[in-house]
DNA sequence: TTGTATGCGTTATCAA
DNA sequence: TTGATAACGCATACAA
């Protein structure tokens, strides 16, 4: 246990603790000497305010949780990097939860967060979109919120996205310009909004296309590995299709494993693009078109966003939504 | 802020603090009945005790705060994946902080943890390892810090590690046996710990094939893409190497791409070997032979660690040092 | 500019 | 089994 506290210091320099807690406060008025006195006494010992005395006192903690259904994933990893930047910047540390798409998990996250441990939350919410009304019981008290990517749409709280729906529709575009005509869509969950919205990206370019929609060339997959393999397997003997669009990073790894197995030949056979926030992208087997997200940025915005909320409490004209541009980059994995 | 606090929730049930401070108490006596009472009605009022309340009164945090030089890298996002499962399964909670390999932040960021915020500290150390006193100045007070992969030898702390001198042995050795006999080693700090023993190895292992060692094959490398770019394509033009072994996974595909940009055939002209517990190995071009390490367990164990650190804080009989097992796989980065 | 006194929300000690 | 009370370390209102 820290043994020095305020109290202690106030001993050795024969000042009262109020005195020293002014020193560590900004705002308040003391004495240039006196304060510097302190400073230096307090490095000498050792002393910082105590974290947890100063947060029950003030009633915030500097703290702000982040939520992530995985982080072996770049594209996570990458946003948790940018809000990680931003916090540090304001001088906020932050928790991580990691849900495992686990709806579970995240209804658990953020009932125990609403305990005074974090004064905001950044939330790119769990693959399983059941029923989401748990974030509405907590009424006025509600910890504010940002979502980033992954949302739900009903719940009113700011958020940060990027353009999914001209992304996927120009990656749809693109297979169909090098020559798919049979395009599967891969998805994790069909009924989670971003699944949606970049579903309807790929149907209304199918459409402009005029190639007809196919119901079956929706995959729907899964969260394990070993499914989504067979999944994906089944998908490709049975359907044969000559383009595939992932929503996720990791099915268009699951379809390469496929193609390796099923000895069919990227691009030759089959073209895929993917969301993918991957910096190694052009180093696999084939390159892969990738539809990048800017993770870093939309890590840092969330964070910034979530800050002009803790700032401005009274909620006026605050900004609800920010949205990215992602970036279709063209590799081998689509040659004609 | 939460307005729903013990003593109201008191207030509702007519009952007194302490009765219902102990119904959230596991060990504490209590009437059944009245607990379930409690538990009820505080559900119904969403109330929990307060975090900052609770710490302060019992001294303890259940947080630990874990510190990576950066986090997207495949290897860290896993350690960190196990390290969260650990801590949550023992109801502990994780405070993320990266150093992007600045010593400056390593060592503020220890410090300001000295403030109650974290019960304890996991670390993998920042990559420019110039004096580390900074540790050894908290004396007793030091908060129970548990290294893992990057450690501080000097440093007297429980640690997780992997058998790095065999496997880099054994990597030296492998791309011997395929053929090669001038093989470069790629490192981003020598001085470092890590970086001697992984050395150590590979040296070694040339002796003992009786191949000389020549000083300008080991090659340091910084953390600057662009610089490592120039630096491994003037290695690879001037030293000619047959083999390169990089001692982490982002100098193994700096190396990939800067073959791309010389048409360098990888293996056919240089084989390439690294450390590296990216998932996707297998999909680059060519598939990557690698030393994995097991970057979850390693995590896993390190929070088991500093938990038996926590709960016997005499320190007696305490286990100091984890070694875990890497695997080579080999893949046609380095086939014959 | 500095000091005194109080309370933030909780839990442990002690008494009932 | 329950209640009253003090204390954890700090920051602020108010007094000096």
């Amino acid at each position: 246990m820290d043994s020095i506290n305020i109290k202690k210091l106030a001993e050795a320099l024969n000042l009262s603790t109020s005195t020293i807690s002014r020193a560590f406060r900004d705002n308040s008025d003391i004495n240039g000497a006196t304060k510097d006195r302190i400073l230096a006494k307090a490095k000498e010992l050792n002393y910082q305010p105590n974290h947890y005395a100063s947060n029950l006192r003030e009633q915030k903690s500097k703290t702000i949780a982040v939520i992530v259904p995985e982080l072996a994933n770049n594209y996570f990893s990458q946003a948790i990097h940018g809000i990680e930047r931003i916090a540090r910047e304001n001088g906020y540390h932050i928790l991580i939860y990691v849900t495992d798409d686990d709806y579970q998990k995240e209804v658990s996250f953020i009932q125990h967060l609403h305990n005074g441990r974090a004064d905001g939350i950044i939330m790119s919410v769990s693959g399983e979109a059941n029923d989401h009304n748990y974030l509405h019981k907590f009424g006025s008290k509600r910890l504010p919120l940002v979502f980033f990517d992954r949302i739900y749409e009903d719940i009113d709280t700011p958020r940060v996205i990027t353009n999914d729906y001209e992304s996927s529709f120009l990656a749809t575009e693109h297979l169909i310009e090098q020559g798919c005509r049979s395009i599967a869509y891969l998805v994790v969950n069909k009924s989670l909004s971003i699944g949606k919205t970049r579903m309807q990206g790929y149907i209304d370019a199918l459409a402009k296309h005029r190639i007809p929609f196919e119901e079956n060339l929706i995959v729907d997959c899964s969260n394990s590995y070993e499914e989504n393999s067979m999944i994906i397997k089944e998908a490709l003997t049975q359907l044969k299709p000559d383009g595939i669009f992932t929503s996720v990073e990791r099915l268009a790894f699951a379809t390469y494993y496929a193609c390796y197995d099923l000895n069919i030949n990227i691009p030759g056979d089959l073209k895929v693009i993917s969301f993918s926030s991957l910096e190694i992208a052009p180093l696999l087997n084939p390159s892969l078109t990738t539809i990048t997200q800017p993770a870093i940025e939309i890590g840092e915005e969330a964070a910034k966003l979530l800050f002009t909320v803790l700032d401005n409490q009274a909620g006026k004209n605050r900004l609800n939504e920010v949205v990215l541009t992602s970036k279709m980059i063209k590799r081998n994995s689509t040659n004609k």
